[in-house]
DNA sequence: GTTGGTGCAAATGATTTGCAAAAGG
DNA sequence: CCTTTTGCAAATCATTTGCACCAAC
């Protein structure tokens, strides 16, 4: 199904309104490959819809990701970002020097999870993640930087 | 070598100042076995040292951070914690229900970190790891809570 | 002495919330 | 209609910062 009725569908099953406002911010969420801020979120919105605050941008953002719609990270010294999910889970390679983000692909996640669920039961929500680090270009760019 | 002069060794080999409020801070993080606020740190800290300030715990909790003497974790919804490292690298898996925390052992975390640089080029910094799910017992008092 | 550290108080800034008006079902 | 949502403005609240005094080195 389409992006809009999908959207719609999410939405009335939890009994929440499709709302002008949800729709105008699940759209540029859907379309970003990356992790986007909720003001650089307000900022997309704006484009194509004038008069919608913060406030309400937090509020669907909240709502989306009990949904599990979207996932949201948190890092030290940055502020929450958002992505959408929909229905093909994944993880993320963030580098730590550029920035660029890369999605993770094969089993290395799932081979975790399932080895923690095996050996010590315990269920990790390992749904969507994200490990900051460095990537190749930046690697080999810079000198190891391993001692400090 | 003992507590102390580790403690003191680590802020001198960093050019920092060995001071009573460092010392004091350093301890309850020390023998504290799962993460702690900077709030709860700042209690702790007060019962044998009365006089020091939120903002200096912070300070205290940002150097050691910087010298890799502290891990700091940012959760969603949930003020930053912090713990001691010391010279013995671990990871923890946290429960969301009821929040208590284990030490993961096993070289699980190390192989997915071997597995990315292997792979993809990918320097993770994986060197102090907090993986949130729901524990062996908060899953067996639960049924499956999957569905939603 | 010099440099860096501390306490205090005030600032910051992202996120949340109360409330009355507006819109969805 | 009745309930949920929105915009606005104000409140929160953890974390940071400016500054004058103090303490390590």
């Amino acid at each position: 199904m389409s992006c809009e009725t999908e959207t719609a569908t999410a939405l009335r099953a939890s009994h929440q309104k499709v709302t002008p406002q949800r729709r105008q911010d699940q759209d540029p969420l859907r379309h970003h490959h990356t992790h986007i801020t909720a003001a650089a979120l307000l900022d997309e919105v704006r484009r194509s819809y004038a008069f919608i605050d913060i406030s309400t941008v937090y509020r669907t953002l909240g709502s989306a990701r009990d949904l599990k719609l979207v996932a949201e990270l948190t890092r030290t010294g940055a502020d929450a970002a958002y992505e959408w999910i929909g229905a093909e889970p994944h993880h993320h390679l963030i580098c730590r020097v550029c920035g660029n983000e890369t999605v993770l692909n094969g089993g290395h996640v799932e081979g975790l999870r399932d080895a923690l669920l095996a050996e010590e039961g315990f269920q990790a929500e390992l749904d969507h993640f994200a490990i900051v680090g460095v990537c190749r270009t930046c690697a080999a760019a810079q000198p190891v930087e391993e001692s400090r």
